[in-house]
DNA sequence: GTCTATATCAAGATAGAC
DNA sequence: GTCTATCTTGATATAGAC
């Protein structure tokens, strides 16, 4: 094992969330994502030449891997009218802890430029564009997505504290109001 | 009508506001702030001695006059099992426009210490506990609510664009799914 | 009470050594 | 490719005049 001599963008990427995460936006400067990964502000430089592109790979990774998780868990719902809903809502489920993460990196990202939330941005649409507005099931659908953002927003946003539990629960809650709406809709044509 | 020697506090959060909504939190600045109100940076820092302490009053203000609305809308619906969460509805469904101005202050503040947002804290705190998990409609009132909230938040951060006749078919969604769930819940001892 | 002018500070970015 | 040292900028806050 011969020592590293070139500097690992995941690595710093990790580290960069650990700033955001224990320290809070505030600190969350260039230098001491450096000093956390054990790398001069320099290197650092060298590997994301702004502080903009560092942000904007924190949220691309992030939205990235859990857009991968939904799309993985919606395979097992092919019969659902919307396997993704299904598949976000598991998703959601599973994730409980990093909840935090990366809400720490939406709040770093929207400090900067707007533009910057695109991933973000792309993942939410593609989400509401499966509802349609001319079923129970599609508008039930669509609360149900909504309530968990909402949740996750002022979970994320230190607005209301959560429970493990009272998380879960609402998670439950979305999906029984989801099903019963696709309970009482009749199968199309 | 004297020419005015002092500064009126008010119109500093309303230059603050525009600067904030119109110029977007990046150039959120003091000077900017003094400027848009016509008044020097000194005088600016004599009324709010930090810049802290002007997102307060901006966070404080907004959130002051919503709650004032809801509180007001509430009271005709002394019947209903959750007053609070129809007049919520009723004060969203006639704010429309000026969404993107608190969504702005909000993000302002998420910037500075997260022990800012207390004010904005307590609101949900209050509008949350009035919802129980024992019965559908305490169950699918909170949905309502927190959906509401996933959208105002989608829509506040750039996330998803939403026509005003996607806001208002939304809030007309929620406030069924409540009522279904309503006109299901039994009435109590 | 409000203004002008200035001090202070920290962060992002750069230049050049190694 | 990575480091050290430095530059530039822009923002908050202060000091003292009016």
């Amino acid at each position: 094992m011969t020592r590293k001599k070139t500097i690992d963008p995941e690595l710093v990427l990790n580290a960069a969330e650990s700033v955001v995460v224990e320290t809070g936006v505030q600190n969350f400067t260039m230098e001491a994502v450096a000093k956390r990964a054990g790398i001069s502000k320099g290197g650092l430089l060298y590997i994301f030449p702004t502080k903009d592109q560092l942000i904007l790979a924190m949220l691309d990774r992030e939205v990235s891997r859990f857009s991968a998780e939904v799309s993985l868990s919606s395979e097992a719902y092919s019969g659902d009218p919307h396997p993704t809903l299904r598949g976000y809502i598991d998703t959601a489920r599973s994730e409980d802890v990093s909840i935090a993460d990366k809400a720490a990196n939406l709040m770093a990202a929207l400090i900067h430029a707007p533009t910057m939330l695109e991933p973000a941005r792309l993942f939410h649409i593609k989400m509401l564009g499966q509802f349609d507005s001319y079923s129970l099931e599609g508008r039930r659908g669509r609360l149900a997505y909504l309530a968990i953002e909402g949740a996750f927003f002022l979970r994320a946003l230190g607005l209301k504290t959560m429970t493990e539990e009272e998380w879960l629960e609402l998670l439950t809650d979305a999906l029984d109001m989801y099903l019963d709406a696709r309970a009482l809709t009749p199968n199309r044509p």
